[in-house]
DNA sequence: CTGTGTATCTCGCGA
DNA sequence: TCGCGAGGTACACAG
């Protein structure tokens, strides 16, 4: 798997060792020692020397770590050209992007280790919990949202933006609903208003009259949120994704 | 800097490993090789075997990334507590977190490479172009945005939130400024208007009657944002932080 | 290509 | 702690 290693190499060397992983695009790279990186693009910065580890994976995104926190002190997403060679006697790895145009440099000036990982196809990935997943849910057994809901729509596209799902009540009423995975805030009572308003007027221009209700489904709410959204005439539900709560003796001692 | 390096270790010699390196928290440990990584918290995740590669920083975040993408495919922000021990012949790091209660496991099946790099601390990291920037260039310089227009406040903290700039134009009547670094979406312009809101609701109870204007000052807007500002008789100033435009040679070269 | 919304968002700042 | 908002957000998806 550890296809090539160098140890405190020369500019040119590693320079080379790049050019030839970044060419094959099969191996995930890394290089760690002493570095400057310059970001140019929607926004700028340079980080002083210092002890960084540079990835690059295989699909060409570029990530320079400083040693806290699980983002990245510079990156870039998608590289469209991506290059290393010597400059003043330095190795220089340069990651471009058109759209936004932007541009990460990272200048070694003491590269210490430097591997070449052969990585396989990324294995299954099963994510559960997710809004996807809820929404899913709570079409199914609209009344776990209220009795006598019915679902019309999902993801109903409106005055842009989609709505969650699209209702109609026991009494006929239009009902709008916005999920949320976490705890609602401020902004997803903004979204709901915003929906509630489109639906309104979509509703007037072949009615007379419209009622249409909002409801905020979430497994809570912040209190400032919950007062705007009582302020704005809009509703409040409790659901949750069942979490499976196992409390295999490992996590219950990580816990306890 | 290359502090301890195995290649392909038994389980007990990379618990062992992982063991004495997280008691120092000093080393940036790495490893990579087969595993199965399990997530359970706010979502649940498990990921097949695969080849990953684990970051454990100093500050005692974790990241597991696969090939793709600037994103890890599992992560822990913030681990209260950290172990290392071996279970069923394999080694497993497990990575633990209390509230939210969260715990990330990788299972190593063959791990092939497990270093220990000596990281110093962070260098100077300056960022420029963020919005706090442009905050304070137009606190100087509010002319920029409108002739006449006078700062009262930034950041003034109102009903959860603060409001970016807070002004008085020519003609006395306040204003509520928004700003944003990048273009300016529908979420803004509810942003802005749950400010001015807040903002009469505050003068009125000191003065008969208000008028307060809202200003989105932004590079550019979605033309949806455009739209619903104006239904909402707020409006739109277009504001930009000076980007240097260097052309290098080695820019123009890896965008020409 | 833009526009929109989710995210185990992360991170930092205040109250 | 919680709540809020920024972010070079990244990322997926729709029009």
């Amino acid at each position: 798997m550890l296809r090539e290693q160098l140890l405190s190499p020369e500019p040119a060397e590693l320079a080379t060792f790049l050019t030839r992983h970044l060419r094959t695009r099969e191996c995930l790279i890394q290089v760690a020692g002493l570095a400057e990186v310059v970001y140019h693009g929607r926004a700028a910065s340079t980080a002083d020397v210092g002890a960084y580890l540079l990835l690059i994976k295989p699909d060409g995104s570029v990530q320079v770590h400083a040693p806290k926190g699980v983002k990245p002190m510079n990156w870039q997403p998608k590289t469209d050209e991506l290059t290393a060679f010597v400059e003043d006697g330095r190795c220089i790895l340069a990651a471009a992007r058109r759209s936004p145009q932007e541009l990460v440099r990272v200048i070694w000036l003491e590269p210490q280790v430097a591997q070449a990982l052969e990585i396989r196809e990324p294995a299954g990935f099963v994510l559960s919990g997710s809004e996807k997943q809820l929404q899913e849910l709570l079409a199914r057994q609209p009344e776990l949202i209220e009795p006598g809901l019915r679902v019309l729509n999902r993801e109903l596209p409106v005055a842009s933006g989609g709505i969650d799902l699209y209702a109609q009540d026991a009494h006929g009423r239009y009902v709008v609903v916005e999920l949320k995975r976490g705890k609602a805030t401020q902004d997803a009572v903004s979204q709901l208003a915003r929906y509630v308003r489109s639906v309104e007027e979509m509703l007037l221009r072949t009615h007379r009259t419209v009622e249409v209700r909002g409801i905020l489904a979430a497994p809570d709410i912040t209190v400032p949120a919950r007062l705007e959204l009582e302020d704005r005439n809009l509703e409040f539900v409790v659901v949750q994704v069942a979490q499976v709560t196992t409390t295999s003796p490992v996590q219950a001692s990580l816990f306890d």
